[in-house]
DNA sequence: GGCTTTTTTTCGAGCCTCAAAAAAATAGTG
DNA sequence: CACTATTTTTTTGAGGCTCGAAAAAAAGCC
């Protein structure tokens, strides 16, 4: 709040600011750049030169389709993919995956594995998570050097300052602190992300277009999760990585839900409700984990033919609409996009999902709200814990106050 | 996202940090703003002596209680009372009042009306604020000229911009743009804003230490209402004021709301719910408004004994209590105000309210959860549109670019 | 080849902040 | 009362940063 600038920021923040630009646009010109940033053309010459010098941009004349015009030709600027690297870990149900990716973005690296996350005891799992990362560093094609960043996502509960993992369905441990874990085990700064938030950042970075200031990402899977961006950031609660969108009350004393209480709009729409349902279990039964080709077997048949089926999906759409209904009167209406397997079954669940928004605060509009759906999450996660990384990467390089690397620089002409 | 920072910006950012954190701490010395804003004294030496010179800031000796040191007394720098002045309008059910208040905060004149706002018609309705506005500008006491912000808080709901009016429980006319209708009439800026919304503001200005980064105010009245302060800033909707917790569904297809809709929370915790449930009438029934009178009358019965009052207050804490769990579950928890008639009862709510609570994801620290009441919510939404307004003044004083005022300073020794 | 157009770099000027030193103002001390 | 210690405030010079204007560079066009 009263926090004074200074002087030296301001190189660092605009730094920050032309990296961004380069990440965001491609390959920009000095010219773009200067526009869109609204720096002048000296400022952003002198900044770049310092960046190219660094080796953390490189010019590439390849500006393409621009060539055909007159005067002095762009050139553009792009991130030097041998800058640095980062890594990105994502554990979800029975899976665990990791990729390097270099500084522009590119996956250079990945490997892949099953394994049952449900029974293995804490130190197993610590310790396959930290051997497949172990392994990754260990490639001799890559420089272990400039692994700058780790990020790791998981389905579950985060806390806010992404270093541990709370609690998650893929487990029954908790409070685990990865963050820390990584950093101690690598020596390589480590942050712990929550599946949906960056399933959010993914969909940022995949469609600007429409996924810019605000919008919200649902997983509709095992369970239900969020991730919400509001006037362009990452919403997180106070304590946690928040938005338990899944565990909003949609009748109060309701379906028992996985996390132990009651009504949530999990208990509606999660894969084991709606399995729950549609097989005529008491709503008081324990929720049991049902596989994808369950589910799509299910959505097959609640398409054919009226039955309890095609009823659990319209129930599911229910506690998705109100639930959608009372955030959106706290937030108002934004874009929306389903994601996960049962997202590939939306078409059985938007009407329902429309008739309750309808009834809710947030039905002024709608008709007007849209929704997308995508139907695998984990490359979304990846590519979300990727981009985090990288951003880090960016805010990171330009040391605060002191000259930016060791002090190699600034001896030339 | 990609805006750059220029360098005359670093100045103008900077005058704004010395002059918010004077108006924080009432009458810090130089010393005290180097420390609190992390600049140099030297800085804010240049930049308090350019803001005195200006007649923004004066130096007030009397630093009362420090004058017991050893060397050299600090000097307290205070807010100028003449610098400027602002105007408050405050329009709720019935009511009208407007109050001056000079650059220090001081209320310097006021002026209070009741009228029939649920039966007026458009052109009165805006005819009786812009009359009362102008009989306070017309005072000769008051310098109209130093007169920099209007700040009009109404109860309902307003634009994101903070522009107009878009609905409200205290006239059937909706979208009236009083802001602009303000500013044409008197060419003074002036901003619309949300009751519950200044409700939050005034706390954070009168008791930071409880409501600083995180925390809720809910008007428990007529309607309820909610003000949200996250990570230190007030959070608004996206095209509205947003934050319409008192329209979260709390049971789908359930009792009548206000607002035309089934099952809000509302429905069963606003006045008139209340009173619906505790009479005996149909939840189908149409909404009545109810005075403070019967209201308090109302709780001293159901204090004194079990019966369809005290159950109505039940009903109302479940009601609360769910929907709090339920924006917990999206934001963690944080401490809770309670303002309004109603929050005069909260004795009667609260049992029935922390045990909902108990039973929603946010129940995990339900124990934790501290509420504060406070039952007249007018002098706070007033404070609140008078910080607005005067921290609205703070950052446009320093104009943008070029120097502050017409050109007066900068030709002394 | 000369001219036009557009991009990029260079250069001097103007600000801003900072650190250190100087000045100011008071309380203690003998 | 003179002097010292202490703390706050101002002054001063240095170093950086951005900006605007002008120069340089690199094409296409005739």
């Amino acid at each position: 709040m009263s926090v004074g600038i200074r002087h030296d920021d301001l190189r660092r923040r605009n730094r920050a600011m032309v990296i961004s630009a380069v990440r965001r646009a491609g390959q920009p010109s000095r010219t773009e750049i200067a526009a869109t940033t609204g720096l002048s053309h000296s400022t952003i010459s002198a900044i770049s030169a310092d960046l190219i010098q660094e080796g953390i941009l490189t010019e590439s004349k390849a500006s393409g389709p621009t060539a055909l015009k007159r005067g002095r030709p762009q050139i553009g600027l792009a991130l030097n993919p041998e800058a640095a690297a980062v890594l990105t870990v994502v554990l979800s149900l029975n899976f665990l995956s990791v990729a390097v990716i270099d500084y522009a973005g590119q996956v250079v690296a990945e490997e892949q594995l099953r394994l049952d996350t449900l029974i293995m005891p804490r130190d197993e799992l610590i310790g396959e998570c930290l051997a497949i990362v172990r392994r990754r560093l260990q490639d001799p094609d890559l420089d272990v050097g400039s692994v700058a960043r780790i990020a790791m996502g998981i389905q579950g509960i985060t806390d806010s300052h992404s270093r541990a993992m709370l609690w998650s369905p893929i487990t029954p441990l908790t409070d685990i602190p990865f963050a820390d874990l990584l950093e101690t085990e690598f020596g390589i700064p480590a942050t712990m992300e929550n599946d949906c938030n960056m399933m959010a950042v993914a969909l940022q970075w995949r469609d600007p277009e429409r996924y810019r200031d605000d919008f919200i990402a649902i997983l509709l899977s095992h369970g239900i999760g969020m991730g919400l961006v509001l006037k362009g950031a990452l919403f997180t609660g106070t304590h946690s990585s928040g938005g338990e969108f899944g565990h909003m009350i949609h009748r109060p004393g309701g379906a028992l839900c996985r996390c132990g209480r009651r009504g949530c709009v999990e208990a509606y729409a999660g894969n084991y409700a709606i399995w729950r349902s549609a097989m005529g279990i008491s709503e008081d039964a324990a929720p049991t984990d049902v596989g994808d080709a369950d589910m799509r077997a299910l959505a097959a048949k609640a398409r054919i033919e009226e039955g309890p089926e095609r009823e659990a999906y319209r129930r599911a759409g229910e506690a998705l609409g109100f639930g959608l209904g009372s955030l959106f009167a706290l937030i108002d209406p934004a874009p929306v996009a389903m994601v996960g397997v049962s997202a590939a079954a939306f078409d059985l669940i938007e009407p329902a999902l429309r008739k309750a928004i309808a009834q809710t605060a947030g039905g002024q509009h709608s008709e007007s709200i849209s929704f997308d759906t995508e139907p695998n999450e984990l490359p979304l996660i990846r590519e979300g814990c990727a981009m985090r990384a990288l951003t880090f990467v960016d805010q990171e390089i330009f040391a605060p106050a002191v000259q930016t690397r060791g002090g190699a620089g600034k001896n030339v002409a």
